[in-house]
DNA sequence: CGCCTAGTTGACCAGGTTCAACAACGGTGG
DNA sequence: CCACCGTTGTTGAACCTGGTCAACTAGGCG
């Protein structure tokens, strides 16, 4: 992990993420601008946080994916979420202050790390601001809740599926998806591990997709072929995003 | 639901509630009594607010069990989480404003309502209890993510335990629990429902754990035999709890 | 060239589901 | 007061989704 310069485009990953959950105007946006962004280049498969720390700064992932997991006495990990550039993953350690779980890198990654101190000074001053980054962290226990619907309720077809959805509309409101298609890099064991399945089964699960046409996988890249088709395979619905403006999915 | 004259009661639950998660000084205490409390006799299995609400208020249980949950096109409902006295399950609608999942009794219940107005106004004057509410809700989310874990990583035996063990220490440290005990008012089909798992399994589950001297079950009231037993097969670590005073079990 | 990781496939196994029937209980109406 | 009924809990048996184990393939990188 080498101390990189500030960058500008990290502000505005940050400001980008924050439109999609709320409306800023100009002054928020030079709020945010003010923020002290240390940006780190991290190695893929690296922690950024453990459990059990108690850090003094939040960070934004700027460039790559990052997950949050739980490492079970018995050894299995358990997925709880994948986040991409403009997530502020571990903003509840601004109140929680002890974490309890992790969070490590998918892929080579861009961390921005903001220090507690001045999203605190932040907050006291500007109610807009504070009350996009609550809104951020409730939108993300709303995330944490369809997942639950995911693993408790949901086949291993449709959990698959959901997950493409949700990926795929998240990374379009960020920029981030190229017409039908979205940079996927979660091996099928990251993917095992946040859904409550096996690598195996994960593998039987897309070749199913696959078969029917629903989507396409191949370098690291998720095309999705027929939206409807896996929206319906899925029962998605995108309403738990909370999303400012409610996008769809390709075509 | 009919409507009742306001109770002192009330704010106390939900001052006792908070200080489990923050310390509060007199100051604070006061003005969580100024709120506005309407308190609402709530018959079991009603909802308070349901998915697509646009509540305006936020609720606070008084009296009674409550669940969150949400229902899938295919009919199956999936619990969310279990509500007890002195909770707010929908302090989010504060920031969100559209319900993504409904809030319903199990028990009969009481159920105080609080102006989304007045809440704001309190967190413009109370950094404190700002701070206090938005932990609460980074809590709340804890607990899902938990909840994650427990269907997508436990075994049905170790999840249940899971849940009783979660149900003691947050009853506890509101002043619930009867030396080793407490009201568990959920039927064997709603534990199905939070956990992911059939009915039928949960009953052959819990006659494992009674078979097993961890707990005993009947009028709908839990005896925990054997915590530390019970925490064991749960591998229950209470931190994501955050409680300022980390609570233990019985005994 | 060799090793490590990721993906793939087959065969077998098991935890948990489904279906079905019945018991225990409390509430309700005649 | 009692018969009736719906809900909850319980048990048995058959079934199935998804897990485990194992082997093999295909790349990527030092």
């Amino acid at each position: 992990m080498s101390e990189q310069t500030i960058q500008t485009g990290a502000h505005d990953r940050l400001i980008r993420r924050l439109e999609t959950i709320r409306r800023l105007d100009e002054d928020d946006r030079q709020d945010v601008r003010g923020l002290t962004m240390a940006v780190r280049a991290v190695a893929p498969a690296q922690d950024i946080v453990r459990e059990g720390d108690r850090p003094h700064h939040c960070c934004v992932v700027i460039e790559g994916f990052v997950t949050r997991y739980k490492i079970l006495p018995n050894g299995r990990r358990q997925i709880l979420a994948f986040h991409i550039p403009g997530d502020m993953p571990d903003l509840q350690s601004l109140h929680l202050g002890q974490m309890d779980h992790s969070l490590g890198t998918i892929t080579p990654s861009e961390i921005a790390f903001i220090p507690h101190a001045e999203i605190k000074a932040l907050l006291q001053r500007s109610p807009n601001l504070s009350a996009a980054l609550w809104r951020d962290s409730l939108i993300d226990a709303s995330i944490f809740r369809e997942w639950i619907v995911n693993v408790g309720a949901r086949s291993a077809t449709r959990r698959i599926s959901h997950l493409f959805c949700e990926l795929f509309i998240r990374l379009k409101v960020v920029g981030l998806t190229d017409q039908n298609s979205f940079v996927s890099p979660m091996t099928q064991g990251d993917i095992g591990e946040a859904m409550g399945l096996s690598t195996v089964h994960v593998n039987r699960t897309i070749q199913y997709l696959r078969g029917a046409q629903l989507i396409a996988l191949r370098d690291k890249r998720l095309y999705i072929l027929d939206w409807p088709g896996l929206q319906r395979e899925a029962m998605f619905d995108p309403a738990y995003l909370h999303l400012v403006t409610p996008s769809d999915g390709p075509k």
